[in-house]
DNA sequence: GACTTGTATTTGTCAGACTATTAACGCAAT
DNA sequence: ATTGCGTTAATAGTCTGACAAATACAAGTC
């Protein structure tokens, strides 16, 4: 025991109170409760309305504003800036945005993100991959197949494949849009978990996109991974045009 | 040397004291002069040291936590997070990385990362782009001619356009790249200018992407895309294995 | 009209006390 | 020796109230 070691507890109490109003805060700007441009009540009522002292109130403010959704200046108070200016990668802002409906401009951004990342990624990973990134990845599908996607284990087995696909690539800066490759995951397994509705098996498209990076050809690695994020592209994009009941992501921690 | 040095940069626009102080601690530790896993001194004794009050001190680490750089608990203290928790993608995050020397790795995988998206934004540019997008990149690019790289202005243009091509998609996740993608540009452009070395005239690539997007044609986009943003990173390259002096960025606001 | 000055509003900063959390320790029972 | 369980102490978290600084806006001045 020679390191104290990091204590990896799940981060899952935030029990703080500048962290809550935060969240709220920010679930409640980025849903559209306060519009870009909107000024908030000022530090004392607001606070006081809140029925939290300023201090904890400024801090989450400094969150926020640390988040880009917020701007605040003496005088003028604390306004909700314009939406192009939200850090929409950070992976509090984007859980934010899937607890409540995100808007389909959201969605359908976030999966052609990912279908310029991911294919990409596969064939980086391809080359790079390491005998512990293969191994995280047929772990991560072994799970996926043990639990099924209508299991929270099981969709979360299939975010971290994704995961370890990343960061095979060895790429810090890439490594650190996981997160939002994950929150498209999340969506697309959710909805189908949602809807009861598992229209196809999603391990041969996975296991393929795994056997071209095991086997090291970045170009069968790229066209897998295409094949396998388009089908859920397309699904979401089928999910979207029925406007019914868009299904709604469960709080995240 | 360990004490973070107290920004007599008023140029930094919040010249609030939680945004320096941030931005102070934010600097040692993504240059390593606070390793992850250390623990900072306790607020009081932090606060007192650096001459602000402990309300301050906890504001700023508000930020730093929202940024993912650091990590606070009770009994256990403030600690430095592990690296690969860092929102390498915040603009802050980032600049804060280029104000002292990065780390090779952080600079090849910004420019793989912008191999992977830039040449996919332009041929999503080229379907999408609206008359706006077009007049922008123009007036970016006439811009950058009539200044050259030299100056301050000129490299702003040639952020300016990058900025246009990602606006064009259409599609605000990718569109949150944009300041990541700029601290590429920058980083390659500022590099020249310190060496006084320009190589190559960037006017004709950067106009032959503008063609193809203008033209309508994605495939012709791409490929030229590829063609700017992989001279850049073989230029890049270079610079890197010459270890001798690595140009550092000033202060990017 | 352009400039200066004053003023009210809001965030920013400070100080100090108290609370809540929890890692670490000691002790007892196994 | 190992395990389990209170106790303790260290630290972040919260609260309160006061004052300072900034600045948008209006009023006055040249």
């Amino acid at each position: 025991m020679r390191q104290p070691k990091p204590s990896n507890r799940p981060s899952s109490g935030s029990a703080r109170i500048h962290g809550t109003i935060a969240h709220d805060l920010g679930v409640a700007i980025v849903s559209g409760q306060y519009q870009p441009g909107e000024t908030l009540p000022n530090e004392i009522d607001f606070s006081e309305k809140l029925k939290i002292s300023r201090s904890a109130y400024r801090e989450a403010i400094r969150i926020l504003s640390a988040k880009g959704l917020v701007e605040s200046r003496p005088k003028t108070g604390t306004r909700v800036t314009e939406e192009v200016r939200w850090n929409l990668l950070d992976p509090d802002v984007l859980a934010w945005f899937f607890e409540t409906e995100p808007s389909p401009e959201i969605v359908n951004g976030l999966f052609e993100l990912r279908l310029i990342i991911e294919p990409a990624a596969a064939a980086l990973a391809a080359q790079r991959r390491k005998p512990e990134d293969l191994a995280a990845m047929r772990e991560a599908l072994l799970e996926m197949e043990r639990c099924g996607l209508t299991s929270e284990a099981g969709r979360s087995a299939d975010r971290a494949f994704h995961h370890a696909v990343l960061e095979a690539c060895g790429n810090r800066p890439l490594m650190s849009l996981a997160s939002t490759i994950g929150a498209g995951v999340r969506w697309t397994t959710l909805y189908k978990a949602r809807k009861n509705e598992l229209p196809r098996d999603p391990m041969p498209d996975h296991w393929q996109v795994f056997d071209a990076i095991a086997a090291g050809g970045p170009d069968a690695a790229r066209a897998a991974m295409e094949t396998l994020v388009s089908a859920a592209l397309r699904d979401t994009a089928r999910a979207l045009e029925r406007k019914g009941r868009v299904p709604k992501a469960p709080a995240t921690r």
